[in-house]
DNA sequence: TCATATTGTCAAGCAAACTTGTCATTTAAT
DNA sequence: ATTAAATGACAAGTTTGCTTGACAATATGA
């Protein structure tokens, strides 16, 4: 699964740090979504799309892998 | 965080076995997802919300104690 | 340049997702 | 009324999400 949460935070103008705040995570989680390292559970996954104002299906989507 | 997987799948007319089937997990994941018993990956959220052709954010949604 | 913020990553531990196997109960069809 | 299908649930085990704590590497700004 791939997202575009790296992007969507650079347009936010948000840090790791300040986006796990937000939502209640610690920022290791936050990076380690990004780089890949796993996927989030849906609750994260709704939370950072509400951050962002953007469907989940827009932030997150599957691959062939998936 | 509470679903509307029950009815989405009542009207695509599947059972929790063929469910599980075509998204590559075992009936009692739908099971426990569907009583609320535990929430899953996104990654099963995307393949569920493909399966029924409904945006994730459809058929998942946050609750206050999320 | 120096200081500070940000990011990437590792490790150990706990909690939650997900598995297979099994059984009882409910629903639907004959 | 009987059979078969579908659902709900439990238990034990494995895997993965997520935590805190820590440290090095990279960027940012005075």
């Amino acid at each position: 699964m791939k997202n575009k949460l790296k992007v969507a935070r650079a347009e936010a103008n948000l840090s790791q740090g300040e986006l796990a705040e937000r939502i209640g995570v610690s920022r290791q989680t936050i990076n380690s979504i990004e780089t890949g390292r796993y996927v989030p559970s849906t609750v994260l996954a709704l939370k950072l799309a509400a951050v962002f104002a953007k469907p989940v299906d827009v932030l997150f989507s599957l691959e062939e892998t998936d």
